[in-house]
DNA sequence: CGGCAGCCACAACCAGACGTTGTGTGGGTA
DNA sequence: TACCCACACAACGTCTGGTTGTGGCTGCCG
């Protein structure tokens, strides 16, 4: 099947006849006679009935049409994500499953017309910087333990996600119906995440935490992957593990799990958005300030929360967004 | 943009290198460097860094490969959609805003995996016969008065659809807090169906409906679509209109419309599914069940109901479907 | 350190696809 | 009956897109 035949086949059916679609897209209309009869051979079917007085569309073009339409749409819409200068606003997530992803997926209902590329390049901070700086994509999502100083001029970074945590446990487990849990709690109990591979920042922050509070955070065992994990916890009375608050799990609801919100200290994962200052691209600007506008930011006062080392480093907190905020 | 090109990207992209993806798609190492190459000049963008290990999608690439993804499975949907032997089960429906497509949506459902046309023929009961006579459409909802003699050997038809109707007013309207209403008590009332066509079936219906009764049902006026009828309704203390039970209309919530069931009798308008009885579609079989299994037939008893005079003629009420129903 | 293996790009060549011009056919119309 | 209109068929030239053959680059290993 080939698009430039279906393109030629909607042109017709517009049309209703041969000779108009084929002034319309600028070819003969002997042309349009061989790439529709082409097209017909190939789906092994009769898309027009052709009279003395122009073209009509069998049943079979009527069924046709809406997928002829739809496949030029997609076509369009994946030239449109990666050709220069007219592409998707693309937009780096760690993960797909954390808070940038939903906060994004926020942003695609709020603006349903931007054109929205979600991507996951699986780089560390400074790649992702890098990726910003050449272009290659137009905002990250990252913690960023850098100080502003070292980044490169052009490069903008804006604190504007705080993820909290829940405590994620199945029903045996002891903390299975509290309200709320302080760290200080947790280190009583046993906190497993698997697949936390050392060096990267999540590891980082996680052993920062559990240093802090005495944890005991387990990244041993092998990632038989999510579902796995969560009917693990599920079944046992001793096995829990942290989940960011915004956080989406395959989470099929007869594992019965319960989120208990972690607070005094609410342990704070701060999320920034890495951009360029000279990207001109306009759905940045409807980004930054649909991230303004909502409150991604804690709401729980400074003194009740617990950041890593470098959260207060990075930026000042809550930074006006007009002055860029790079501290 | 071609779509062997977007094949030959996605098996380059899958494969890891194109030596691989070429094996694959039984063309050389250099057709596969040529298409990607295309590809790229097309699209103006770089997809894959070439190494002499092998090639890795740059980051246009990787956001480029989901777009390529769903594009040849667009294109292969577009396909199955009228390629004979294989093509997805189409149904043909009077009006895509009334019960059979509610019930069609519904079916599609609860068998996402079932590939399903619904196509709209314009065309009068005859015709639709004819065109699922001829294999145009695998099967039409379409309300049946003739008589199964006169049917083709090859047809089969089923009452399917028993369709409740509700009087559609505004808040003003008397009737607006009403728990039901009578045909009878419609008879005080002004009700306004414009662009019912003489000749059609649906205006056959509701003229009959209307001598029954001694209703007043005003088809004149100018059609000015839906969203104007029922802005006018919602406005006036006078106007009222029909509408089937499961007629889904572009419904702004603003309009505050009521809809008011009528009962005593409950005027029904029956639709049946008419299909052919040699059609080996493996989706027919569970399209049929799936009718049989959802309560699409009235549970008002039938004294309580009216039917048009051929109401009753078409098929015996509630057949078994094992045996075709065609008496 | 040099040869080798693996992978991709470039060049030359050829077949077939695709567009153009020119012409034929059929049905409705003046 | 002659004409008009719309599409199909035929012939021809161009250019796309495939193949084979070859070269360059890089990493590995003897």
């Amino acid at each position: 099947m080939d698009l430039d035949a279906v393109r030629t086949f909607v042109a017709a059916a517009d049309a209703g006849q041969f000779q108009d679609a084929a002034a319309a897209l600028s070819i003969t209309q002997q042309a349009v006679s061989k790439r529709i009869a082409a097209l017909e051979k190939d789906l092994e079917v009769r898309l027009f009935n052709r009279t003395p007085r122009g073209a009509q569309l069998t049943i079979d073009g009527q069924t046709f049409l809406p997928h002829a339409r739809e496949l030029i749409r997609v076509a369009a819409r994946a030239d449109a994500s990666v050709r220069p200068g007219r592409r998707a606003l693309r937009v780096d997530v760690h993960s797909r499953r954390t808070a940038p992803a939903v906060v994004l997926h926020d942003f695609h209902r709020a603006y349903p017309r931007i054109d929205l590329d979600v991507v996951t390049l699986d780089a560390d901070v400074h790649a992702a910087i890098a990726a910003v700086e050449a272009g290659a994509v137009d905002a990250s999502f990252h913690a960023v333990p850098v100080r502003a100083r070292h980044l490169p001029a052009a490069i903008r970074v804006v604190r504007v996600i705080d993820e909290h945590h829940d405590l994620l446990v199945g029903p045996r487990h002891p903390l299975a119906n509290a309200r709320a849990v302080t760290p200080a709690q947790l280190a009583a109990h046993r906190i497993w995440m698997p697949g936390m591979a050392p060096g990267t920042e999540w590891a980082d922050y996680y052993d920062e935490l559990a240093a802090a509070f005495g944890l005991t955070i387990d990244v041993v065992g092998p990632v038989f992957g999510n579902e796995a994990l969560l009917a693990e916890i599920a079944d046992s009375a001793h096995l829990a593990t942290l989940a960011g608050e915004r956080t989406r799990y395959l989470w099929p609801d007869s594992y019965d799990l319960r989120r208990v919100p972690v607070r005094d200290p609410a342990p704070i994962y701060p999320m920034s958005l890495i951009w360029r200052d000279d990207n001109p691209h306009p759905a940045l600007v409807a980004l930054r300030e649909h991230l303004d506008s909502r409150h991604t930011r804690t709401r729980i006062p400074d003194a009740e929360v617990w950041l890593p080392r470098w959260g207060n480093t990075t930026v000042p907190p809550r930074p006006p967004m007009e002055r860029g905020g790079t501290t």
